[in-house]
DNA sequence: CATTTTTTGTGTGAAGTTTACACAAAAATA
DNA sequence: TATTTTTGTGTAAACTTCACACAAAAAATG
């Protein structure tokens, strides 16, 4: 009630924002995750969050608290659900507005006013406490649902990147296998990819062509959709 | 603070929450509108909200209004966004939880206790206070994103309709125009609708056939999309 | 140095889907 | 009875998807 002539008096709980911060190792997708530092549920795991404050929005608390977290700026973060079950919070009515991000592991440097973070595999999660479970399997969820429409990688991967690992982020975000000729094929067709004409430098085995992300038809299909399917 | 013995004194904004409800007229999507009965803005139209009781959910929240308003219960409500901008309420700071709800504008009865309501087509609304006309834009965008891969109309078309009814249904929704013939073969590919074997009654010209939505089908695509497109 | 192992690049044919398009029949209106 | 509007239906061409196999690149092994 800081401005206007009107005043209400409904009770008010308070608001919070939550953050879920996938990233990908290669192989796996992961999960950045803080360690608490008071009660309740000192010392338990859970997602990155605070309380909003009454002059910023909710998009940019949840920045703020991102890039306390991994010093990132200018990341891609969407809000997918708002969790206000009343009893949700042992601490009183705490709504909870939710966000995902995804990040580069490879540039995430760990605040150092931070409390003790940690990256964790989606299936090797420790126990989360309050819902943060229930509010990681819906992020979890909605990113399935983008990936199947909208190109889902420039966020996660290294600017240049092998077509093994895009088909990998790919697997690891909807748990599938995919054809590995036909994967190809079909995200050249739909022009997402620039060919860099270079190949991987360090390489195990037989090295691989690098590719970028065309930004202009990246842009498009996130406009447009297309279908992933195979 | 009702309960546990931790005590977080951070300042608390109100929160609302808001409800776009559509219907389909059979030729153009609606939506229904309050006039607002006090001050701020008393008199002009806004969209159906109120502010978050302490012992109940968002969704919980957002049904009730729908049901004061429309005398409908069981409808389909989606979350879709949470508005936290500052400055979006004159009164102070509010955020509103943002629903959608698509409702069968024939099985609408307006509650008797409540001000006046209204059916406004999406190209001749009128103006909207606070920052409703965004909230009713995003709703429609999120609504769109969603018919391009998941079945919709069973929330918004009568038990029986015509295919002709679900094409501008669609048509309606996302602004375009299909291929009647080539509509109706997807439509009928994918195993969406039952063929009822009867015709519509009171017909102006010809009469048509008329289908009812297959619930296993739908409930599945639901699920697993589908494209829409032509 | 030869062999083995792993990973990459590439192509084809069959099946299925999408698209564009036209005509005849049903019912009401004039 | 003719006219108008709307419905039901089919086909061919273009394109997309899918299943599948072999040869070559590089490193590791002995």
């Amino acid at each position: 009630m800081q401005k206007g002539t009107y005043t209400y008096d409904y009770p008010r709980p308070m608001v919070a924002t939550d953050c879920v911060i996938f990233g990908f190792d290669g192989t796996k997708m992961q999960v950045l995750l803080v360690k608490r530092g008071e009660e309740p549920y000192k010392d338990s795991w859970v997602l990155p969050g605070g309380f909003l404050r009454m002059e910023e929005s909710a998009e940019e608390s949840a920045r703020m608290m991102l890039r306390e977290k991994t010093g990132l700026r200018e990341t891609y973060i969407e809000q997918f659900h708002t969790f206000s079950a009343p009893e949700r919070d042992v601490r009183g009515r705490v709504i909870s507005i939710a966000y995902y991000a995804l990040v580069r592991k490879q540039e995430v440097r760990q605040g150092a006013n931070v409390s003790e973070v940690g990256w964790f595999p989606l299936d090797g999660l420790p126990e989360l406490v309050f819902d943060h479970k229930d509010i990681l399997d819906m992020a979890l969820a909605k990113l399935r649902e983008r990936i199947m429409f909208q190109p889902v990688g420039f966020d996660l991967l290294p600017e240049k990147f092998t077509m093994r690992a895009l088909q990998s982020l790919y697997e690891a975000i909807l748990g599938v296998e995919f054809d590995r000729r036909n994967f190809s094929k079909k995200i050249l067709h739909v022009g997402l990819l620039t060919d860099l004409n270079e190949t991987s430098r360090p390489t195990p085995k037989r090295m691989a062509k690098l590719y970028k992300f065309n930004a202009e038809s990246y842009g498009r299909l996130k406009e447009k959709g297309f279908r992933l399917e195979f």
